[in-house]
DNA sequence: AATATAAATGAACACTGTTCAATAAATCAA
DNA sequence: TTGATTTATTGAACAGTGTTCATTTATATT
């Protein structure tokens, strides 16, 4: 009936309303500073709602992780215009790197926190979904890549890890504040100067 | 005169204890577990001595990372007895790697956390040390390599953060538990796999 | 209008980091 | 040895945290 369709409808309004109260609190003050007090404040209702909607604070910020796969995914799509799959890989590595470097709190929450993956442990289905989705994009490319004749001698789940792992270790390292190692007149371009060597060795291989 | 000399020791052992409670508490509960109660319980004072020693709990963590540089500056040691810079440069990548699987918490501590570095950004001098010093091992191994002709056509500040990201990467998003995406039967060895895959690359360079 | 169901509340619990006036202990001077 | 001074240590207080749940309020059904 209309009536418990309305009540669904709602239930989701306010589920929504939490996660984008959520959302704006985590972009301007960080993940430990957004509280589910702040929340509730946004959203004007008691603290006490938003356990009738997640179970815990983990939950809204798997919830909200799942939004940046999203945003990233939609980004990953001109890559289907490109055929060499070697000029695709290469192009998936500029995306993701622009990505971070655009939406580094984003980019912090869906590869680097532990607030998601713990409750994806908590929760009974525990297999990653959202990253599963994204690396398996770079795994097939890497693999069109191998059938091609490129990478010659290497093994298509190790690369892709190691792939990932060089452009991960790239941003993760600037966001989390380490590229205070780097020469001053350097630390601003280095993510991207790093990418183009990276590139230049894909080039040799 | 000799009173003070014992005052100072006797200040400074203490200052020892609540680094060693501290770390016995962070390495079986993690950061956010160990709390300034938790640790002036374990030593027998009052929560407030610690205020005494110590700026906030970032400083604390801060001391703890040091001493992580510490050990892993030890492990590097044998490097010298490595004369040809491409095999040091891979000797170095395998400690990297070994000691941030052995010692997780103490790896994330160092090259994941905001804590320490959040507290580098409080106090005056903001110039992070501890990881300078262990990059610049990486950036003088780069350079030799590049001055007996290998990695042509490579900047080497560029190149060692590469590499550095590379390792990084490797390590990081295990620590993460990022590697979820992986085949199941291959993701105990992932690490390892990438590692030769990255060895395998800089062969061909 | 009375009853049953669903939604929302806010007080309570057990914590957290941090501060600081008050206390206790140790040292120095007479 | 006693009194004054300095140093070390305390623990209560503040303003917060995530989470739970009996109670209340609002809506829907009979």
């Amino acid at each position: 009936m209309g009536i418990s369709d309305r009540k669904e409808r709602e239930k989701e309004e306010l589920r929504d309303s939490i996660l984008a109260a959520a959302k704006e609190l985590f972009l301007e003050k960080g993940i430990d500073k957004t509280s589910i007090r702040n929340i509730a404040d946004k959203i004007e209702y008691s603290p006490g709602i938003i356990y009738h909607h997640f179970r815990d604070k983990n939950e809204i910020f798997h919830a909200l992780h799942q939004d940046g796969f999203m945003t990233l995914q939609n980004k990953m799509e001109v890559l289907n215009s490109v055929r060499n799959p070697l000029e695709r890989l290469k192009a998936m590595g500029s995306i993701y790197i622009r990505f971070a470097m655009e939406n580094p709190d984003m980019y912090d929450l869906m590869f680097i926190k532990e607030a998601p993956m713990d409750h994806l442990f908590d929760s009974e289905h525990d297999d990653w979904k959202e990253g599963g989705g994204s690396f398996n994009g770079l795994r097939m490319t890497i693999k069109e890549c191998i059938s091609q004749g490129y990478f010659e001698g290497h093994d298509s789940e190790s690369l892709s890890y190691l792939v990932w792992s060089a452009v991960h270790g790239l941003v993760s390292l600037n966001i989390r504040k380490r590229c205070e190692v780097i020469e001053l007149e350097k630390r601003n371009t280095i993510v991207q100067e790093g990418l183009e060597a990276f590139f230049k060795i894909l080039d040799k291989l």
